[in-house]
DNA sequence: TTCGTCATGTAATGGGTTACATGATTAC
DNA sequence: GTAATCATGTAACCCATTACATGACGAA
């Protein structure tokens, strides 16, 4: 998790890592704020495993400023874990870290996994339902009920949400296929304008 | 987290772990389900500190079923935790669990840790906005722009929520004191119909 | 008699937190 | 010169997880 954002942000730029910490609650959709604690040994976890390495040649300033870069190793690890093999990372967070990072994916594996959220998302609607339907025969704690009943209304809207993701990709991918573009390289640069038109302005 | 969980159920009646977990699945509106691995070492620290003791009398059946029931500490260790002094657990899970716990509490505090909640969701919301004022000035990561958006809808149904909940409790309050009621005992009996009307059928 | 599920537990690990400690640099 | 904030780090802990192990009980 922290990781998969550390080299995220690695990847647009060499950072230190107390500016690391505040691109995490900026950058990537607010949400998250890690505590040193967990930063820095995360961070040397990744230059011992060689998937990041200190941008300073020059060993003068005894400590201040540490600047690191991604690696070759980073840059793949980087993917992969962005990719999830084996269904995991469908949660709220995890989603949400990996939908900051949709643009270095190719559209066909984005679609996968906004599908495989989506999928997560209906199981939890369809049991809030059946739990809402219990809830009406036996006579339920009012507050519990009105919880699951504004749950359902939330999850219902995260996968209409999910739906418009989904459509707009699909519809980027076969514009592509008209025009008889190759199957659209690993990569697609500093993104931005390579994206569907219609997350530009909803 | 757990050992509130785990005391609420027990409250209710007596159970054993593996009882508890399923319990925990169903009966506060759906989300959490507990390892093993964390249950039972969390019951059993419970009992060491007398929170909770096992209800079997007779050591026979060497280890099957260990049924546990709430102690008279236990009791006020729920509350305590429940309240929870100094603004801790306004979290989406945290908050959810407490709110499975209402009926315990009296409306006052019911009220306190809804505006609570209400207070900190506004702080985020506020900074959901800003974010997206900022995306809209520098060509932001349309990904992130989508689910900064989509956050600030969820967010602002759930204030409309917390807001409705609130005037339910306020109406509720006010009714009693129109009716010369004294300040209400600090635990309303095992509740259901002692709460809201408006929260009934919403 | 075997399979599913009920039932309890331990050990290792994960992934973060808080609290603490240190010190350089910048702004007033 | 002093306060704020930039910057890095360690140690102890928290609260959960996964994987593993054991075994009773009921139903096919």
């Amino acid at each position: 998790m922290l990781e998969l954002a550390i080299l995220g942000l690695l990847k647009e730029r060499p950072m230190h890592g107390y500016e690391l910490r505040k691109q995490l609650g900026q950058k990537l959709g607010l949400f998250w704020t890690v505590s040193f604690g967990s930063l820095y040994p995360t961070l040397r976890r990744l230059e011992k495993r060689g998937a990041v390495a200190k941008l300073t040649s020059d060993p003068q300033a005894s400590r201040r400023k540490q600047e690191y870069r991604i690696t070759e190793v980073g840059e793949r690890e980087f993917i992969e874990l962005l990719e999830e093999g084996a269904g995991g990372g469908v949660e709220q967070e995890k989603f949400s870290l990996r939908l900051a990072f949709f643009r270095y994916l190719r559209p066909e594996i984005r679609i996968r996994l906004l599908e495989r959220r989506k999928a997560y998302l209906e199981d939890k609607l369809d049991e809030a339902q059946r739990s809402l339907r219990r809830a009406r025969n036996i006579r339920a704690d009012p507050y519990t009920t009105s919880l699951v009943r504004h749950g359902v209304a939330t999850t219902a809207a995260d996968i209409a949400w999910l739906e418009e993701l989904i459509t707009a990709e699909r519809a980027a991918l076969a514009e592509r296929e008209a025009e008889g573009d190759p199957p659209q390289p690993p990569q697609p640069a500093p993104a931005d304008n390579a994206l569907p038109t219609e997350l530009q302005n909803q």
